[in-house]
DNA sequence: TTGAAAGCGCTACCAA
DNA sequence: TTGGTAGCGCTTTCAA
């Protein structure tokens, strides 16, 4: 079946005009029940779907959202996602999904492309790129355009609008609490995200519970590839009987490096990691985690986000997820 | 800034018509150089910028690309998308992505609602659902609507549209091949996804490779939470010197079930299992996976997509990309 | 109960 | 070199 017919067409078959079939078809009272049924079968016969992009111009609104995020092979990000997804769909509304890769460009690429009658709003988890830069204009234009906005995670605070974001601060700085409660002094952090803001966020956490408890934070940072021999060559020369790994790699990295020195976990070194919960029960022993509830941020934001579309209700409000410790057998 | 500016209100505020702004931004050759320059600067000044949807009802097409994929919390998909992305991004086009959760109903709610011109094309990978209802119509149906559309992965060989696959089936042959070679005889395939018909596939090509042994082939499944005890079970009971793992959680519960029972990889039992390139030397021993090369496959859909999208050839190829065995330690 | 016409923002054809 | 106008597909007054 040829498809793509229009209001024109179907009025041209029937001999009617394009706005009764408009109106029957919206089900108005003005067309009597004879005609709209005509109408309506044959509107079904040739498959008949109203064209999108000529009632977004028409309404200036899409229905559509964007949520514009760093990545979706970092499983944050992809849970926090399909928490998204599982909200908006639920709704008229659908989803374009934008990487941005950490790029200031591709982000502000993205929201140009956008923001001119595409979407009607967007979630958005801040580039790393843009951070440092702190060039927010295009955030600003959005908002400016009329555009619904809710940052989740990575957010700016100078930006007035909905932001989603979890206490990880301090449930780090319990986590540290926590080991320096059961006795380790020689806590370290390993990290591979300390590029990121959010990585150095999670550093202040753990820094402040040393400082707090008397003890001397130490610091490794590294990238992905080269994390555990970081933390290999620290071990050799120094003393350590706790490590918080701030990242897959870093988590990974650390249960492979005591396999290779032949320390015992949690007896000799105890660990605590950020993994998706998913993973955390295979590795041996399993992996005390800070959850950070991906999946609840990312819905939480969608809901906010639909709710501001439909009261336009210019909202600015600030919610806190908080991050738990998953107990388990590292720590 | 206000934004928002439409050509008319650009015409009102230089006395000019519509169709000289429109042209001067253009770059029209009609247009004198000096009004050029006026235009221009204001333009700039406000900010301008072409309303996207507007564009797409006159031209018909709006360069965007649909991306229909069962999930992204699977890192193959993850990853693909990646690929995808990469290469779109490169162009004029942007990239919606849906999420099927493996549902017909969601690929056919995405069809319908991109089809009427939101899209230009789709790369899509089938979903489950799709394959066991054989239900196919909403794939005719954009191809009816003139649609680009490029299948990968998760295809429908009785569509007519390009297809990106890999030939899994060979690879896991060979890989137990391989297994057979090396004097394993007790080999069995451990499936978390054999409710999919991805898992189907591989489990073929492995007990074909069984059989043309001389072999008795064993195929345990079970659903992703069982699966280690599904493992553990057997072992207890049956000789086993090799697992060939189809996914993720088979992979990790194969290690996970060796060190509980105290069994040394690969001397006692050889693993092959499908994890990400990234995860694999993480493993110890480090696994030896069967690489899809998702990114690849990802980069090769998209490439085709937008090949068609430019030449509007209507294309009808299969590309098939090879999956390797990247051989680690455990086997 | 039905239809004609305007208009959403833009491009393109044809006149001036 | 510039401007008027039609039209993309649809909804929505206002008239008939």
């Amino acid at each position: 079946m040829a498809s793509k017919i229009t209001l024109k067409q179907l009025a041209s078959i029937l001999g009617v005009s394009i706005s009764t079939i408009s109106k029957a078809l919206n089900d108005s009272h003005e067309i009597s029940d004879a005609t709209k049924k005509r109408i309506v079968e044959l509107a079904k016969l040739h498959n008949y779907r109203p064209n999108k992009i000529a009632l977004g111009l028409k309404s200036g609104r899409t229905n559509t959202i964007a949520v514009v995020i760093p990545s979706v092979q970092n499983s944050f990000f992809a849970r926090a996602l399909y928490g998204i997804e599982s909200v908006i769909s639920q709704t008229k509304y659908s989803t374009i999904v934008c990487l941005t890769k950490e790029s200031h460009d591709k982000e502000v690429d993205n929201f140009d492309m956008l923001s001119n009658g595409v979407v009607d709003g967007f979630i958005v988890a801040v580039s790393e790129e843009t951070q440092t830069l702190e060039d927010f204009s295009h955030f600003e234009d959005a908002i400016n355009d009329e555009k619904s906005l809710v940052m989740f995670d990575r957010v700016i605070d100078s930006i007035p609008c909905t932001k989603v974001t979890t206490n990880d601060h301090t449930a780090i700085s319990e986590a540290t609490q926590g080991l320096i409660k059961s006795n380790r002094k020689n806590i370290i952090l390993l990290s591979a995200i300390n590029n990121l803001n959010v990585g150095k966020q999670r550093t202040k956490g753990y820094q402040k519970a040393m400082a707090d408890a008397g003890l001397t934070p130490i610091v490794l940072t590294s990238d992905r590839n080269g994390v555990a021999n970081t933390l290999k060559e620290f071990i050799k020369n120094n003393p350590l009987d706790a490590v918080i790994a701030l990242d897959t790699d870093a988590s990974f990295a650390s249960y492979k490096v005591a396999r290779d020195l032949d320390k015992k976990i949690p007896q000799d070194m105890a660990v605590i990691g950020y993994v998706s919960e998913r993973m955390a029960p295979y590795l041996a022993p399993e992996l005390t985690t800070i959850n950070q509830h991906s999946y609840t941020m990312g819905k939480t934001a969608a809901t906010l986000l639909i709710e501001q579309l439909e009261n336009k209700s210019n909202n600015d409000h600030s919610v806190v997820i908080d991050s738990t410790l998953s107990q388990r057998a590292s720590s």
